[in-house]
Order: structure tokens, then sequence, then C-alpha cells
DNA sequence: TTGTAAGCGTTATCAA
DNA sequence: TTGATAACGCTTACAA
């Protein structure tokens, strides 16, 4: 198209190949070790002079190193490995992406494995980062199959766990405060005039977050009890396909409340959704009907129904910090596995008044 | 012998290195060039007994090349770089889900970089997704800087743009048919009895979708005048944090509705979002007071207000086929650039009866 | 059919 | 302070 262009990159093949260091070496006319150097050791051990001229020959020639090269070399790649139960919960994706800026702020580039929530690809997930080098692990799978993350963690390589705990695993795990925030959206509903509460999760086993928030929901019932006449509750695993289930389970939990005031506690934004689906199937309607409040503040939230009351996770902080610990192990911190638990906030909304 | 060879053969540090492939030949009593081959070229040029000896070595060690060895002599990674505009976008999401599936099942893993909707970042995701030597780009990007992906083109790398054309570069091209969507939604509207329509968009400079989809809704307006008695349109950009504006820009909507039916189209999920907040703020609701047909059918979109009319994208589809595209590209396949169009679907709800 | 050796682009260890 | 040179783990002529 521009004869400039063509100018520009006069040499047939420079335009296509990338330089090495050795062209690097041979423009300015030192050896490649002292071109390492000047990128490696900055300021130190340079003659002025020759440091200008390697500067300048790597501006000229664009230079920059291969990381596949380092990474080879010093066996350091510079990458993270990040794998996600399921990139479509809204969850894993607002983690994803604290996590990723704080990667990339510190030079690091992350490498994305994606579960599709089928958890035998854990360990296919592990050894396909395992063999790019990554320096480090941050996940959030299933957690059924924690050979595959204590495998990474034996290979020496640093693994943080967010949302879920992998059974005796020695790992940084970052996590909301589940008990906290249940006990939070719980007291709410009881404090509304909510009397027959229903805790409805996914199948709870193996999965920590899901594990650690029903059983503080068995907790909150049990110690509230005593102070709130006519509080009780009960637990419901919903399967994906098995919408007539939940009908059933809203069913009964109306009537079992009787002239007291239902309400539902949901663990995750797809059971809110699925809840939301089985009160537009029964015509139900939220905060009259049966009062909710959620785990996760989605965007649409306060556009269902009367707004959805939620519990709001500090995702970008969770992804965020747990790069961070991630970040603090490559460099070379070494301190007993740690726990960081964020709390939750409640943001109540329609579907928690009974009007 | 060094400190390192020590290392190595101390049986505590044993499970901390991976297996290279000289140890695998030194097992099997073979040179590396023998595994090497075995590896690559399978089943010719091997005599039987050698061909298991090395099998059984490879197993013995639990041994899986380097990719990033592999790639340095190669000069290819099996890496496919995928830069996206924001992965807040359910859009994006839906689109690397299916990409993902695609590469990964055909041996490639994905280096994901998001843009955080800053432009400026997108020479910065090129170049150093460029440097980690991946063999293509799948590209959902702002377009604002062309030069940034032709310049990845120009170094030999095939570039498969999703969703969002750059000016003049020469790429395949997979996308809704969003001429045909936004016929589809507006359409829909007119037949339920809509007269004045609003088109809502986020900013629509240089981002070629938001620019097909106002070319598109303007056109079907002047085309369908003449047939449609009372049929008028107008565009709209909103802005963020201009909640204000977008109010007001649907009080002038019902102002010049007069006694004819206000809608609106909006052009994504985002959009639509804020479309909803501004109902809220308002008091105003879905179909009756204003109708609405919005891009991107969210799993959300049936439980906002009477139910959200939407127009589905393939989400799934259009990342697995530009996944396909490189893939193609990268087996040689060596065609003019193609453009890809997939037709969205129309949902129709609540929100586009006027009840 | 198998082995030897060179080299991909770096960094690190030596001498000089 | 700088420069050869040997790795890192792999593939591939070329020899045997």
């Amino acid at each position: 198209m521009n004869a400039k262009k063509a100018l520009r990159t006069s040499p047939v093949a420079a335009s296509a190949a990338r330089s090495t260091i050795a062209d690097v070496a041979r423009e300015a006319g030192v050896s490649k070790a002292t071109v390492s150097r000047f990128l490696n050791h900055r300021e130190r051990l340079l003659t002025p002079d020759i440091a200008t001229r390697v500067e300048v020959a790597i501006a000229a020639l664009d230079y920059s190193p291969s990381p596949m090269a380092q990474a080879l070399k010093r066996g350091r790649s510079r990458l993270i490995g990040l794998v996600v139960a399921d990139v479509t919960n809204p969850f894993s994706v607002a983690v994803l992406r604290g996590a990723e800026k704080a990667c990339q702020d510190a030079g690091y580039l992350l490498m994305l494995f994606n579960l599709g929530n089928d958890s035998r690809r854990e360990t296919e997930a592990i050894a396909a980062l395992t063999a790019y080098q990554v320096e480090g692990f941050i996940l959030n799978t299933l957690g059924r199959d924690a050979s595959a993350a204590t495998h990474a963690a034996r290979h020496g390589k640093p693994v943080v766990l967010v949302d879920r705990r992998h059974q005796g695993m020695q790992a940084d795990f970052v996590s909301l405060d589940n008990a906290g925030a249940v006990q939070l959206g719980a007291q709410h509903l009881v404090d509304a005039g909510y009397r027959e509460l229903l805790f409805v999760s996914e199948p709870v086993r193996d999965v920590s977050s899901r594990e650690d928030r029903e059983a503080a929901f068995r907790r909150f019932i049990s110690d509230s009890a005593a102070e709130v006449p006519g509080l009780q509750g009960r637990t419901y695993e919903s399967d994906v396909d098995d919408a007539r289930g939940l009908d059933q389970a809203l069913h009964s939990l109306r009537q079992r409340a009787g002239k007291r005031l239902p309400a539902i506690v949901s663990s995750n934004a797809v059971v809110t959704l699925r809840v939301a689906a089985a009160m537009a199937r029964l015509g139900w309607h939220f905060g009259a009907d049966v009062g909710l409040v959620g785990f996760d503040d989605t965007e649409w939230a306060p556009y269902v129904g009367p707004g959805l009351s939620t519990i709001a996770q500090p995702t970008d902080e969770l992804g965020r910090i747990a790069a961070g610990c991630l970040l603090e192990r490559l460099r070379g911190l070494d301190l007993p596995p740690r726990q960081i638990l964020l709390s939750g906030q409640l943001l109540a909304r329609g579907s928690s008044i009974p009007g």
C-alpha cells in the first residue's frame, strides 16, 4: 500500500522475525552476556559508554527478551495458572478480574483454564498449566480431587485457594466469611419478621463454601431458636434439572409456615435465578409471598421483582488478595498457610420486606 | 559432580523436579533423539523393542515434554492469545467459553488478556502475548487501535476478530448478523403496536458492532416509515455516568410518543441494565409504559419486570467458530479473509407486550 | 533404524 | 567490567 512502510522494513526478514539478544549484541558490538547484564542487573557493573550503546541497539531493534527462553533458562515463567470451576459463574469472573489486574501489575500473565464445572478436568488443568511452567496457581475448583492441587504444591509451586478449600491441603485460602455472611442474611430475614426459613443450595457435598454456608445456616437456626419464638429452618439442595423439586420445596415451605412468614436464603446467584424461575412459575411474589436474601450481589439483583436483597461478596478484593498472596510466596515469603476471610455486605431490597 | 546433580538425585527433591527427555533416554537406555522420535513420529522409524522400552520409561518417570522447550525449538507454542475488551461483559465471557472449549479440544491453551475497557492497553496486550509466542489471536477489542492488531498480523500470526471489526484489517471476522438482528427486534416492536422507537447504545464511535446496529436501526425506520403510519425513531447514546441524561431521554421518548406507544431497542445487556435502572427510578413499567427489546439474552432477562424480550446471540457458536477459523489458519489454510455472520434469535417476553 | 551434535534465545559461571 | 562458554529441554540434520 504505502512505499513508506516498505522502506522502513527494508531488510527483507526484518519485520517478520523478532530480534534476539544476539542481534542486539552484534548491533552494539558487545557480547550477549553484556546485553543480558544490562537487562537484568540494570545499572550495576556497566560502563556508561557500553550501557548506552546497548540501550540504543535495543531501541533500534525494538528488542524485548523472549519469555519462553527466559523461562527455559531460569525455570521461572512469569506465568500464573488460574483454574476456575465455571467461567459462566459471575462470581468466578469477578474474582478472575481482580486477580488478573493484580498479576498484570506485577508483570505476570494469567493462563486460564476453565473446568466448565467438570471436576474430572481438574487434573488435566493442573497438568497442562504445570507443563507451561506456571509459577503458581490460583484455584477456584470443585475440590473433589484434592490430589491434583496437592500434586502441584508438591512440585513446589505455591497455591492459593479461592472460595473453596481442599481437604487437608496446605495452601493459602482466601474466601468470604461464610459463617458471618449467613448470619447477616438470616438475621436480616428474622428482623424483617420472617420465621420459616429455607436454605437453598446447589449440591453441598465436597464443596467447602457450600458446606460452610449450610452449616452456618443450621447453626443460626439452632442458636436463635431460643430467643426467636416460632423460628424454624430447613435446607434444600436444588438440582439443575429438577425444577419440579424446587417448586415442591417452595410449596411445602409455605405450608410449614402457616401464618408465619416464609423466606429463602439462596446460596449463590445461580440458585437465586432458579428460585426466581420457580417463583415465576408459581406466580408468587418476592417479599410478600416468600422473602429472599441471596448470596452474590449481581448487577441485575435490583431489577428482579421488587429488587432482590443480597449479600455482596468483595469479589474484586478476593481476586486481588488471592493474587497478592501468591505473589508474596513467589517473592520468597515463607509462612505457614494463611486463611483470609473477608466479610460480606448486606444489601436490603424489596425481597426481604413482607409488604 | 556439582551440587545441582546431587540435589537432583536426592530423594527429597526427586519429586520436585519434572523429568526431562534426558531422564527418559537414560532410563530406557537410548538417545534423546529416539525418545523425541517416539513422541513426534509415533509409529514410524521405530523398532518395536525400543519403542516399548521408551514407552515404559516415559510411564515410569511420568514424563511429559516441556511445551516451553518445544516452543523455543519449533517456534510454535500451542498457545492462542485471547484479548477481550471486558471480562465483565457477559457476552465476552460467553464467547470466551466457546473459544476456550474449541482450543482445548485442539490441544491449544488460551492466554487471556483483559483490557478492562481500556483501549490503551490493546497494544500492550498484543505485545505481551506476542512475546509468549502465541500462534494466533482471537480479538474482541475496542478497535480504536487497529495498528496493534495489524502489527500482529504482519508478524505472520493469524488473527480472528469477534464482534468488532477493525477498519481495513485483513482478518477473519465472526459476528452476529447485526443488521438482521436489529430488523428482527424492531419489527417485533412494530408488530406489537409500538410506534415511537428509541435505540439506546453505548457510545457508538469506532466500535463496529455498535455502528452496525445503529445504522441498521436508522435504516429500519426509514425503510418502514412508508408502510407503517406514525412510525418514528431516534437514537440515544448512554454514558456510564450520566443516569440523568438517560432519564431525560426516556421522558422525551414518551412525550414524543403522545398517544402512540413508545419502545426501546437496547444495544446490549449493559445498556439494558441501565434502562432497567432508569425505569425503576421513573417508576415506569416495561411493556405498558415503555416497550423493550434488548440485545443479549442474559439468564436474568426472564425475571426482570414482566420478562425482558431479547435478541439472543449464538455466543457459544461465535466463540467456537472464531477458534475454528484460527485453528484452520494454523493448520495452513490460506484463504482470503472471511466474514462469518450468525443470525440472532428473538425471544419475546412481557416487555414487548403493550398490556 | 539409531545416535551424535548443533542450535532455539536466554542466563550464569568462569576467566580475562 | 567484559567476553567466551556451557547449560536449560527440546528437535532435527547428518552420520553411522
